[in-house]
DNA sequence: GCCAACGTTGGC
DNA sequence: GCCAACGTTGGC
């Protein structure tokens, strides 16, 4: 099993707004990063846990740990040219953008924040560290684990 | 709101 | 295929 990091802006979608969701599952749709596609299409699996992290927040900071539900499937917000993530070169039958489900599994005791994942010796081997712009990041275990009990 | 870092596009 | 121009991300 593969643990992941999943970026949000919570003005857009929140961790809260995950858990109000019905079933408290979602599409995590508009991802439109080739790489981040990539691992959405091939490599998040059912079962796999992702640690939510809130971009653009105050504090940016790891909030809450979701369960992937879904495995990935094409995006349909590519093809509504009434949404913010439409892409007119994408073409139903080879479909550019991949989505998966995710349901929340649970919020942490405390959101767990940039300054301090980088204050942690231990956590310097994170992409998000390293200035990483990529939306959907691999997580080591042993730092997944770190962060759960930063959060405590 | 600024801007550095980084990803994508497109002329050549 | 190079790389300048442009667009986006996301911390601050």
């Amino acid at each position: 099993m593969n643990h992941w990091l999943l970026k949000t802006e919570p003005s857009s979608f929140s961790f809260d707004d995950l858990l109000k969701a019905p079933r408290k599952t979602t599409g995590w749709n508009g991802v439109r990063n080739y790489q981040a596609r990539n691992s959405l299409r091939d490599e998040l699996k059912k079962g796999d846990l992702a640690l939510i992290y809130h971009s653009n927040a105050d504090p940016s900071a790891v909030i809450g740990v979701a369960e992937i539900v879904r495995e990935g499937y094409p995006d349909p917000t590519q093809f509504d040219n009434k949404d913010d993530h439409y892409d007119p070169d994408s073409a139903p039958d080879a479909p550019r953008w991949f989505q998966v489900d995710v349901k929340a599994v649970k919020k942490l005791a405390r959101p767990v924040s940039l300054e301090e994942i980088k204050g942690n010796k231990s956590l310097q081997g994170m992409l998000l560290v390293q200035r990483s712009r990529l939306s959907v990041q691999k997580v080591s275990p042993p730092d997944f684990d770190t962060i759960l009990r930063l959060a405590k």
